[in-house]
DNA sequence: GGAACTCGCCAC
DNA sequence: AAACGTGGCGAGTTCC
């Protein structure tokens, strides 16, 4: 890929100017929580891991390795499970070996692999986040470094330490490792990150009038939709927890999955995944996750006629076909004509001003622009605020970014004026230096507490 | 003893 | 034919 453009080449110059402003500026890093949390760690991981030694499976394992022994070892595990006891792997790793990922320990359904499997996640907490942090500490500051030169589809990344993958959505890693970040004496987080960009950034592409429609409806819903649809519902409501996770399976393993090139078996065998139901055979009652009026998935989707997994695919088959050929079709004849396009010449513009040129992969070309605009748009964002930072000598400071999120480290005084700021930049600065931006894009701002950690952000 | 590989898992 | 896109990184393992 190159710049087309004086613009787009100042993009990436005055963002790489930017982001070295916010890794200059780093986080406080409380180092001596790190080192307590990684002692209660490995006093929680050798009671677990004991646990497990002593158990039916660790000790035949033990004496088939004698000492060689390594409870950490996948490949081990995956002898031990696959080879000497025969089972059979519930699924397999790309290079076609039993996989012992969690997902694959579970379905055994032996006991102690409970251990292993928790075990495995407080390694990951010590020794991928909490370790890092340490190491790459100086003088109790990280300075997370953010590139812009190394990722295929244009968007950044991040490392040393990777400020990008700290956990978010597992309750006790989030704790554990978000309390670690702090913000200067006296002043708090707080996190501007742009709602559904990537849809907004798609919509610039494909002008689909129903994906256009919602959304410029808030009050519209499509993962609501195509949830009601997926799971034959009259109505949902979002606001209840089950409900709530049929929406995210709809939305997370149908709507996005499609919109990045996946197919409806796999939809369907990852969707049931989300449902805790099999992905063959007949479909028992009594089974899967609830509903909020207490009954089974499994219940109400074989009341609906839905009673084998072969009966699923083939509605889900449906759903995808309804996706594309009656709620989106005019998303669907741009990926169609965006791929021949660059089948024929061999390259493709970014609205961005970028051509990218070389062999893609079909899914490659269809999401590559897409995810590499949206980006752009965070960094146009980025660079702006910056810049009116400096002019205004405001004391706040930009210090991270992941994606479509902007990581700011502000003055409680000052609070007010930059929230402003960023949803000015967003909502009518951007839009009137791209005029290609087709969709509303809107920001949520979240906040931490004075002097709180990464983890008081709400 | 380091490079390169696989596997698994964290994020968007 | 492929079949969900983009990364970073740690541990274990194998190759040279």
């Amino acid at each position: 890929m190159r710049a087309t453009s004086i613009d787009a080449y100042q993009l990436l110059h005055k963002g790489a100017e930017a982001l070295a402003r916010a890794e200059w500026q780093g986080m406080r890093v409380d180092v001596e929580y790190c080192e307590r949390s990684k002692k209660k760690l490995t006093y929680r991981i050798e009671r677990v891991e004991s646990l497990f030694n002593d158990s039916e499976l660790g000790q035949l394992w033990q004496h088939a390795y004698g000492g060689k022994y390594n409870p950490r070892s996948d490949r081990q595990l995956g002898h031990i499970l696959y080879d000497k006891l025969a089972l059979k792997p519930p699924h397999k790793t790309e290079s076609g070996e039993g996989s012992t990922d969690e997902e694959a320990l579970r379905s055994l359904g032996i006991p102690e692999l409970e251990y292993r499997i928790k075990c495995s996640k407080l390694y990951k907490i010590r020794d991928t986040y909490l370790d890092a942090f340490v190491r790459e500490q100086r003088d109790g500051i990280i300075h997370p470094f953010f590139n812009l030169h190394l990722v295929k589809s244009y968007r950044s990344s991040s490392d040393s330490p990777n400020f990008q993958n700290i956990p978010e959505h597992d309750e006790e890693a989030k704790r554990i490792c978000q309390r670690a970040i702090y913000p200067r004496p006296g002043h708090k987080f707080i996190n501007a990150d742009f709602s559904q960009l990537e849809v907004s950034i798609s919509a610039c592409y494909n002008k689909d009038p129903r994906l256009l429609e919602y959304l410029f409806n808030p009050n519209s819903d499509m993962h609501t939709d195509m949830a009601k649809y997926l799971f034959k519902l009259v109505s949902l409501d979002k606001s209840l927890r089950e409900d709530a996770w049929l929406r995210f399976s709809a939305k997370n393993a149908f709507v996005f999955a499609e919109f990045y090139g996946s197919y409806y078996e796999d939809c369907a065998k990852e969707i049931a995944r989300h449902l805790q139901l099999p992905s063959s055979g007949k479909w028992k009652k009594g089974k899967g996750v609830l509903l909020p009026d207490g009954g089974h998935i499994s219940d109400h989707m074989i009341s609906k006629g839905i009673s084998r997994y072969i009966d699923f695919e083939e509605h889900v088959r449906r759903a995808e076909k309804d996706l594309w050929e009656h709620r989106f079709p005019v998303y669907a004849e741009w990926r169609k004509q965006w791929y021949k396009d660059y089948e024929k010449r061999g390259y493709f513009d970014l609205l961005t001003g970028f051509r990218c040129q070389g062999f893609y992969k079909r899914n490659e070309a269809i999401n590559l622009p897409i995810q590499g605009s949206a980006f752009h748009c965070l960094l146009w964002t980025f660079i702006r605020v910056d810049e009116i930072m400096r002019e205004e000598k405001w004391d706040s400071r930009l210090v991270g970014e992941v994606h479509d999120d902007m990581i700011l480290d502000v003055h409680p005084d000052e609070q007010e004026h930059v929230e402003k700021t960023i949803q000015h930049v967003v909502s009518n600065e951007l839009p009137e230096a791209w005029s290609w931006i087709a969709a509303p894009l809107r920001i949520d701002i979240k906040s931490g507490d004075i002097d709180g950690s990464l983890y008081t952000i709400k």
